[in-house]
DNA sequence: GCTTTAGACGTAT
DNA sequence: ATACGTCTAAAGC
């Protein structure tokens, strides 16, 4: 990633992306903002370092400010199960990849407390690779904004997430979401 | 219910 | 060309 610097009348405008934080007692969360739209969170770490750390590890210089702490606590917020709409504040144009930025745009489409399974999420791109998907969705670079744990697998359970199995199920639950013996109830 | 197997596809190397 | 993946379906126990 190559990050280009302008300076205009001695005013230093950097394409470097703003990292904020927040913290929910020992789960912390971050984002990276640029133009005032999120381009990537992470799932929630146990401290401050390793969230920027993990944050972080793609770009080459990047600033830490509280000035989008906010998006943060948004993030925060709908990890702990709150119907957030993250609207006009996120932005993947940075998914180069056409394949995975049809599966994130339907993925994201899912709604608040509801699931859809690989399988209907290819289907909706008229594609049969499955097991694609699941690489795609795994590399989501906007985790808990597009919906990614609201992806399971055809027999109804939870499949498998970058964060682990039971953080998914703990998502869903915060989102209402029924499990019964790893099964979601639908 | 469980495990194994082959299948199908996109991506990275 | 090869290997891998947040998978699926079918077959066997």
């Amino acid at each position: 990633m190559t990050y280009f610097i302008y300076i205009y009348g001695g005013i230093q405008i950097s394409n470097e992306p703003i990292i904020s934080t927040y913290n929910k007692g020992n789960l912390h969360f971050a984002v990276a903002v640029k133009d005032k739209k999120i381009i990537k969170t992470i799932l929630p770490k146990s401290s401050k370092k390793k969230a920027i750390n993990d944050i972080s590890d793609e770009y080459l210089s990047f600033k830490i400010s509280n000035k989008y702490q906010n998006f943060a606590e948004d993030v925060c917020n709908a990890y702990f199960g709150n119907s957030i709409s993250f609207k006009d504040k996120f932005d993947y144009s940075s998914v180069n990849n056409e394949f995975q930025k049809e599966v994130l745009q339907e993925v994201a489409e899912i709604p608040y407390g509801e699931t859809k399974t690989y399988k209907q999420i290819a289907e909706a791109i008229d594609s049969k690779a499955y097991r694609a998907v699941g690489t795609a969705i795994g590399k989501n670079p906007l985790p808990i904004i597009i919906p990614c744990h609201r992806v399971i697998k055809s027999d109804l359970s939870i499949g498998g997430f970058f964060g682990g199995t039971e953080m998914k199920k703990e998502i869903l639950e915060n989102e209402g979401v029924c499990i019964v013996n790893g099964k979601i109830q639908r």
